[in-house]
Order: structure tokens, then C-alpha cells, then sequence
DNA sequence: CAATCGTGGTT
DNA sequence: TAACCAAGATT
């Protein structure tokens, strides 16, 4: 076994690296983005916050209608939960609007409302890591701190030929050495390159050294671009270890009655934490179903789901769909209840009835939300309305 | 430290 | 259709 080779941050200096992205940034770099073209540290936190394992195309108007709603750190702060949840609504990683919410009261509460310059206090915050912490001290104060995103990976496996997946402990270590010791030299004016330098790097990730067909014919490190001089391009960088997505199943009850529907908080760990879905039940197979003796079975445990709230007066089975996350596939059986009687609850132990003409602003997961919207707003297919 | 946590676009 | 994954952080 080949030992790894000893390599301080020193070897890895390379002060015409950040000069050519800087220059090229600055000629060929986007400089219209929505959260560019301003030191404003809320906006751009706001952004990076959304941008984390999120493109660009899917943020840009999330962040404007946040913007709208929450123009500041302290507006955000004093904003309910659940319409932070709801304006996140969508976006995905629900942890991150949770600490996005955490992390503005924090801001309001121990930094007299304003975002920290230190990217190590940066990313004392919630949901602010070692990469977006630097992101942020650097187009915010002119900081010189190093990123390393899935764009810098990117680039940097393919300009000095990193072997290994960059998502593993050694080797994501060692592109760290390598993004330190590549800023713009702290002689440099920092103030002004490094900006540019960040932004260079994730433009570059973005626009250029794609994951597939990159534009190597236009980009300015090709004459040292290790993966191209060995015809490795598409090889680097190394491909995640893949393994098999578990399926797993479950049933949705739309239970309605008089123009609502019952919606179920979720607890704020795991799958959508934190946002209102659909009460869940352990059904069977949509197959099974159709067989004679599963009858009875099916309505137990639909008479157990909805006796708390109400008399069923009927059931019917809609389209059953699927839904793929990143690590496991979901396929959901929904139903539509129609109640004969209501049963109110004073303590609301987590339930709430929602009019189905709010349901549009409501802080539901995607599939949920798209499920809903259809069946209450789609010329009543179902006789919901 | 490997697993967890969404969604939509692309191939 | 299925696979892949994008401006990562947290546990």
C-alpha cells in the first residue's frame, strides 16, 4: 500500500491560479444574478443558504418572493415559522429553512442584526458550514476565505488530475489544502480579487467545466487542465460510490369536509420535517386491494385514521404516484374521504384544518402540494370542492 | 463518519 | 424510464 504522500498547504501555492480566474471572471463570469451586485451579507446569505445542492435556475424565484416578504434580517427574525416553511415550501432540504429561520434570530439577538465578517463566527450559525461561511465573509467583506463547493471540487479533480472521490474524508481534505493555498495572495488587494476569485470559481463549475460536456475550447485553465492533457475529462471528477435505492411505500388520506382539508404536522426530523403533509396510514398494496378478504382489513384501519376526526361517508381510491428522492423512491396511495360528521378537537395535537383555497401558500411538500392543488383546483375532477 | 435530507432538470 | 446530481450541513 502507497503511503500518501506528505503535503502541506505550502506545496500547493500557485499564485497564477487565482489570477487567470479572477481575469477571466471578470470578462466572461456572470454578473447579473439576482443576488449579485451587492455586499448586502443578508442577501447574500439568503442566497448561498438556497443555493446549498440547489441550481440556480430552481433558486432564483424562491429568493425573490423571500426578498418580498422578508427584506431584512429582522423581518425574517419576527416572522412565524410557519411562513418561513410555507415560502420554502418546495425548495427542498426543509432542514435548511428551519435554520435559516434560527440562524436570523440569532443574527437579530447576538449580533445586533448584523452578519458576522469572521467566517469562523459565520459558521457558528446554523446552517452555515466551513464553505458557505467563506462564501459569504468573502462577497460580503472582502474576506479571504476559501469555498469548496461541488463546483471548486469539480474544477480543481480535473485541473491537477485528483484521483479518488472527492466526497470522502482524505481526499476532500486534501482539495481544502488546495482551496487555501490558492486564494489570491493576502499582498494582493484581497478586498477586490476576492470577490471575483469566488465567483470565478463557481462560474467556471457552473458555466464551463460542467459535469458533462464541459466547454474545455473556452476555458482559460485548459493549457494546465491535467484531466484534459490525459484525455481524462470525462473520467474526473470520480463518480460517487452508487448503491441501491430502497423503495418504500404509503397511503395519504385527503379527508375533506365543507371546503377543508385535514393536514398533519410533521415532527421537525426526518422527511419534511417540519412541514404540514397528509395524515399517513400503513395501507396495502393498491393491488391488494381488489381482493375480497383485504376488505376488511382496509377499512379498520381506515375507521382507525379518521374515527378521531369524523364519520366517513365515503372512500375512493385515487391515482396512486410515485416520488424519487435522492436515497429512496416513495410511492404513495392517496385517498379521498368525504366526512358525514366533523368532529372538533379543542387540543389539535398536531392536526389543522386547512380551506382547500389556501392550500397554494400552505408549507406542504412538493408531490403533496401538487396532489392537492390538482384535486381542488382542476375542475373538480373528484367532486372535492 | 457514513447516512440523512428534496426537488426538478437532464440524459 | 431510470439514473444522476446541483453554490452542503448536520448528526
Amino acid at each position: 500500500m502507497a503511503k500518501m504522500p506528505v503535503v502541506a498547504a505550502a506545496d500547493y501555492i500557485d499564485p497564477e491560479f487565482s489570477t487567470v480566474v479572477v481575469s477571466w471572471q471578470k470578462q466572461h463570469g456572470r454578473h447579473a444574478l439576482p443576488w449579485q451586485n451587492t455586499r448586502d451579507a443578508y442577501r447574500i446569505w439568503l442566497s448561498e443558504i438556497m443555493l446549498q445542492q440547489t441550481q440556480v435556475a430552481a433558486v432564483i424565484p424562491y429568493y425573490q418572493k423571500f426578498l418580498i416578504s422578508f427584506p431584512d434580517v429582522a423581518s425574517l427574525a419576527g416572522a412565524s415559522a410557519e411562513s418561513v416553511m410555507s415560502h420554502w415550501s418546495g425548495l427542498g432540504y426543509y432542514t435548511r429553512a428551519r435554520n435559516l429561520h434560527q440562524c436570523a434570530k440569532r443574527v437579530v439577538a447576538e449580533h445586533g442584526g448584523v452578519f458576522p465578517s469572521d467566517p469562523l463566527l459565520l459558521a457558528e450559525l446554523p446552517g452555515i458550514g466551513r464553505s458557505t461561511a467563506a462564501a459569504i465573509s468573502a462577497f460580503a467583506y472582502g474576506t479571504r476565505a476559501a469555498i469548496l463547493d461541488g463546483n471548486v471540487k469539480r474544477v480543481f479533480s480535473r485541473v491537477f488530475g485528483v484521483e479518488g472521490f472527492p466526497g470522502s474524508k482524505p481526499v476532500e481534505d486534501q482539495l481544502w489544502l488546495r482551496a487555501e493555498a490558492l486564494l489570491p495572495q493576502a499582498d494582493f488587494d484581497v478586498d477586490s480579487a476576492i470577490g471575483s476569485y469566488t465567483q470565478g470559481l463557481m462560474d467556471l463549475g457552473a458555466t464551463l467545466c460542467t459535469r458533462i460536456r464541459p466547454d474545455c475550447a473556452r476555458c482559460p485553465l485548459a493549457y494546465r487542465c491535467v484531466a484534459l492533457a490525459t484525455n481524462r475529462v470525462h473520467l474526473l471528477p470520480v463518480r460517487k460510490p452508487k448503491k441501491a435505492v430502497p423503495q418504500r411505500q404509503t397511503s395519504m388520506l385527503v379527508i375533506v369536509d365543507n371546503g377543508q382539508v385535514l393536514l398533519e404536522q410533521r415532527p421537525d426530523s426526518g422527511i419534511w420535517g417540519g412541514l404540514l403533509s397528509l395524515p399517513e396510514v400503513e395501507l396495502l398494496a393498491p393491488a391488494d386491494l381488489d381482493g375480497e378478504g383485504d376488505r376488511t382489513i382496509f377499512d379498520q384501519l381506515l375507521e382507525q385514521a379518521v374515527s378521531p376526526f369524523g364519520v366517513t361517508a365515503s372512500c375512493v381510491r385515487l391515482m396512486p404516484f410515485s416520488h424519487a428522492f435522492t436515497h429512496f423512491k416513495l410511492q404513495i396511495s392517496p385517498y379521498a374521504v368525504h366526512l358525514s360528521q366533523r368532529i372538533e378537537r379543542a387540543g389539535q395535537d398536531g392536526h389543522v384544518w386547512y380551506h382547500t383555497d389556501r392550500l397554494a401558500d400552505a408549507p406542504l411538500p412538493a408531490p403533496v402540494k401538487k396532489l392537492l392543488l390538482g384535486l381542488f383546483h382542476s375542475e373538480d375532477l373528484f367532486g372535492l370542492a
